[in-house]
DNA sequence: GCCAACAATGAAAGCGCTTAAAAAAATCTG
DNA sequence: CAGATTTTTTTAAGCGCTTTCATTGTTGGC
């Protein structure tokens, strides 16, 4: 049986409530006890019951995570910045992947319900209004990373899709490419996909080049998606030139299906993706693309849900973070 | 405040015990009491607090795992195995990120002890002797992933690495290759690290190839490392025409090199990697590599920490998984 | 040297739940 | 239909901890 804060107790000759005191107000009680109840603590190699401690303070110190999938080197990015806030702020951190299925996401709200974390970042794409009735239905805090709801009245962490799409698109146009496809996220569920479309409107207007917009096909958020959607894209329009790719998984893809095809990237067409993941600037060739402040969005995530926590409300509602073209290798001049 | 299972009993008009019943013996309830108080559950959206229930229960059907870089799609493909493992088994996963430092790992121990996990999967490369001692003295049961231990008895799921490293090499020397060169693992704290060396020089020494056993250089996980580590591993041996890279994040590095250099992959230097990543049929060129098969790992370890929590042992101790083969474009006949 | 003020400690209640034992209700038996 | 038996329900104890409140021991002022 592990050790309980009886057998510190007795061990330290003491009552239970002078332990408790050790551990929660030391300075209450008198130094030779102390020691005493220290020492023990170490012999039993006493820890605290968290499901006692639980139902005491109806907190946890837990927060759920839920992610849309875990094999996207977007979000173990977003995991690793969150965790690292956790750490400084005292929680533990339970991960739950979604599959992007909403049954499992209903289940893992659940879930989390039953095992009380104090509150959830909810990263799996679209905020469903299941999932957030409820959320609000258990009374779970909650805030979203790179996503946002319309609907509802969320907070939020997330970039400037519709400016970020248009920055790349931009950065093709500067290059001087006017034959411009695009490799988006299917709209359907989406949050980031129209938004993301809609920068790419956008520049391609402002340069007079609206004749592009139709030059779009979706995949869904795996690069073999991607490799057939370009593959679609180019039996339509061979002309284009310049690509832009919603992810940088998708340029990936992307690319490889140009190889395959043996065009040449950058040499005929240009190349650019979105969120600058670890292992975009080892592609080959490197890619020019959109960074997120991938870990930081995790990290604000988990900080501003800790501050909804501790005050009950949240200073901004929707925080914006800035994203930032990196200009790499699988983009050139026209 | 959250609702009580009093809440419930005093809604549906019974005591609480009745509704513990409707819970957890619901034929031991008569019919019109169960429907009153499955109605008052369903309209309070009642759920059993998992603290209470852990207190008396001393189980949290909880597991945790302990992974070193969840930036590393090797681990996220373990972590999906596990999870859909645990959904079936009714366990709910703590994961935790430990950076591969042994700090972090000892206070995570601390974390998983407090929160009483019922088991961990403990995939974080090495088995300190600290997590060890730590871990035995908790007494929470645990089983290693990808990863063993010579010291100590733990039950553990993984591949042959000196079979599949030799299995690697063998294909390259197959191939006609004869001047062989290995981009490895760190040989300190590296469980893999050594077996993948001696599969190396066993094939090499089988096929009366012993001279290549010193063109090896190391690197650190990362593909930064392993593209440095080929940069100094070419600057001695420019005659390699086959190279044996112990992970495929290291088979990329070092095809991003030998690109930067101009060296075609694989029209002067064949690579065969490690792993067979989700990306690696992506990458250009796509990937020869030794496949593991990583969900497998992860599930059957989760599997097995669970027979270990039920039966309170495990019927094989060292479990091995098959490792494969797979031939793509980075390796072509000398 | 006595009583007020204070510090240190312990006893006990209670967090939300399960469950053994007791009580009540329903059913059976002769 | 009374008493025995079975089924259903309730009461109450207890899981490991924190915390309030009462108690004991210490100081100190006069």
């Amino acid at each position: 049986m592990k050790p309980t804060i009886r057998d510190v107790a007795k061990m330290a000759e003491v009552s239970i409530s002078t332990v408790s005191r050790v551990m929660n107000a030391p300075n209450t009680v008198v130094e030779s006890k102390r020691s005493r109840v220290i020492e023990a603590i170490e012999k039993l190699k006493y820890q605290p019951n968290a499901f006692a401690r639980g139902l005491i303070y109806k907190k946890s110190y837990m927060l759920g995570l839920l992610i849309p999938d875990i094999e996207n080197l977007y979000f173990a990015g977003v995991i690793r910045g969150m965790q690292d806030a956790c750490i400084k702020l005292g929680y533990s951190l339970m991960i739950c992947n979604t599959d992007r299925d909403k049954d499992r996401m209903l289940s893992y709200i659940d879930t989390f319900h039953e095992k009380q974390v104090d509150g959830i970042v909810y990263a799996s794409d679209v905020l469903y209004p299941e999932c957030y009735e409820k959320l609000t239905g258990c009374r779970i805090p909650f805030v979203l990373v790179s996503s946002h709801s319309e609907e509802f009245d969320v907070p939020t962490v997330e970039i400037d899709d519709e400016k970020a799409a248009c920055d790349a698109v931009r950065f093709l146009i500067e290059l001087g490419h006017t034959e411009i496809g695009m490799i988006g996220f299917d709209h359907v569920n989406s949050v980031s996909g129209p938004p993301r479309y809609d920068g790419f409107v956008r520049a391609l207007t402002e340069a007079g080049l609206e004749y592009n917009v139709e030059k779009v096909r979706y995949a869904n958020h795996r690069f073999e998606h991607a490799y057939q959607a370009t593959h679609e894209l180019f039996a339509d329009y061979p002309e284009v030139t310049g690509l832009f790719c919603v992810a940088d998984e998708f340029a990936m893809g992307a690319i490889s299906y140009l190889k395959d095809r043996n065009i040449l990237v950058p040499g005929q067409v240009s190349v650019i993706g979105f969120d600058n993941l670890r292992m975009s600037g080892m592609f080959i060739p490197k890619l020019t693309t959109i960074a997120q402040p991938i870990y930081q969005l995790g990290y604000r995530a988990a900080e501003k849900l800790h501050e909804l926590l501790t005050t009950g409300k949240v200073e901004v509602t929707t925080e914006k973070m800035e994203h930032k073209l990196i200009v790499r290798e699988s983009s050139r001049e026209r």
